[in-house]
DNA sequence: GCATCGAGCGTACGATCGTACGCATGAGCG
DNA sequence: CGCTCATGCGTACGATCGTACGCTCGATGC
């Protein structure tokens, strides 16, 4: 922490300036950036601004700023989690081209570590719980969860998506938590069963 | 909060008194037991010494005297509430007298609430994300899931039993999170599936 | 070129945190 | 009946928290 930004000197580019380098946009992304590896690393109950503010480097004054309170950083953070964790969903389960691909898909999301990095588990967790208590950031997870459902939904029932999607939510968090998870033979003789008969 | 305790006045038996008032057992426990109220509705983020102490109507100098530390008194809290909820789900297994009832049971787990009270719902996760994180708490869930599934495995094989440990897990989770979870008919049908043949 | 204005940050404040330390107090023994 | 000693608690300390406030300073209009 001790001697922090890059200081007085650094200043990567103050070149362009043609028109304001004022509003930095850059700014707020690198603090949601760097919020989402102190959760990983700390978790919510270890998130301070001023941990935030230190090791994304920026002034303590910044977080103030740009964020109104710790809930709406924890919102910025966790909205950009959940949005890449979406979308690296759905690009999975669209490039199935027919059911087969599609189960398979789905093993391989929970098999390969495509979803699994220690980090991205701890990060969902951190706001599966955030959202368990606070109702206001469920409309967060709802909107992830309606995202992920709807492209399940392109190969499966919507019946059969509830299905799946609950059996990848669990066998994610047994992997999370170490406990000796699943086969993944097992896995797919399991989704193979879920989705028999369900397009 | 306001009056909580049954107050000052209480204290139901000072009577015995024959021998030793002085180790109080039941301080210990209140604390522990309050302690959890408090992680339901404040989250680790938000419990403290302070607040279970006053919660728990005990002195602030109690907590450091029968914990050693916040970590000694998380471990304590959630240890109860796993031994509980574990034996909870052993006594609703082992009344299953054959594999139908099983079935039944697992079922009857996910959709009545008996293990989906909010705040039952909220602590779970809330100690599945401290556990994400550190691993020095997963010796405790691993116990728990540990001892859940030997009262699954004696209606299930291993492999089936597994997989039905996470489909519940993943439906708790959707529970806790409002999404809209799965029809109690699909439920019954899911776990079907995942048991045919399984004894 | 200068006055103006708001974006962005340094700093300081009050609250609250976990924990260590030392005293009260009542049980047990002679 | 009094001495002793460990149990259990009151309190105080240093660290850290979130946030408000006011200054700096570059960009812009004339």
């Amino acid at each position: 922490m001790s001697a922090a930004h890059p200081p007085p000197a650094g200043r990567p580019d103050p070149a362009p300036s043609s028109r304001r380098r004022r509003h930095d946009p850059d700014r707020r992304d690198r603090i949601v950036a760097t919020c989402l590896d102190v959760l990983a690393e700390h978790g919510v109950a270890g998130t301070s601004h001023r941990r935030v503010a230190a090791a994304a480097d920026v002034p303590l004054g910044s977080m103030t700023y740009h964020f109104d309170g710790m809930d709406d950083l924890l919102g910025a953070a966790f909205g950009r989690f959940a949005e890449e964790a979406a979308a690296a969903f759905e690009r999975r389960m669209t490039a199935a081209r027919d059911l087969d691909e599609a189960r398979a898909a789905v093993v391989a999301l929970i098999t390969e570590d495509v979803f699994a990095t220690r980090r991205d588990l701890v990060l969902t967790h951190e706001l599966y719980t955030l959202a368990a208590r606070e109702p206001a950031f469920r409309t967060l997870t709802n909107a992830w969860m309606r995202r992920s459902r709807r492209a399940l939904e392109r190969h499966f029932d919507p019946t059969t998506t509830r299905l799946v999607d609950a059996f990848v939510e669990g066998i994610t968090i047994h992997r999370a938590l170490d406990t000796e998870p699943a086969d993944d033979a097992d896995v797919r003789e399991a989704v193979a069963r879920l989705t028999a008969g369900a397009a």
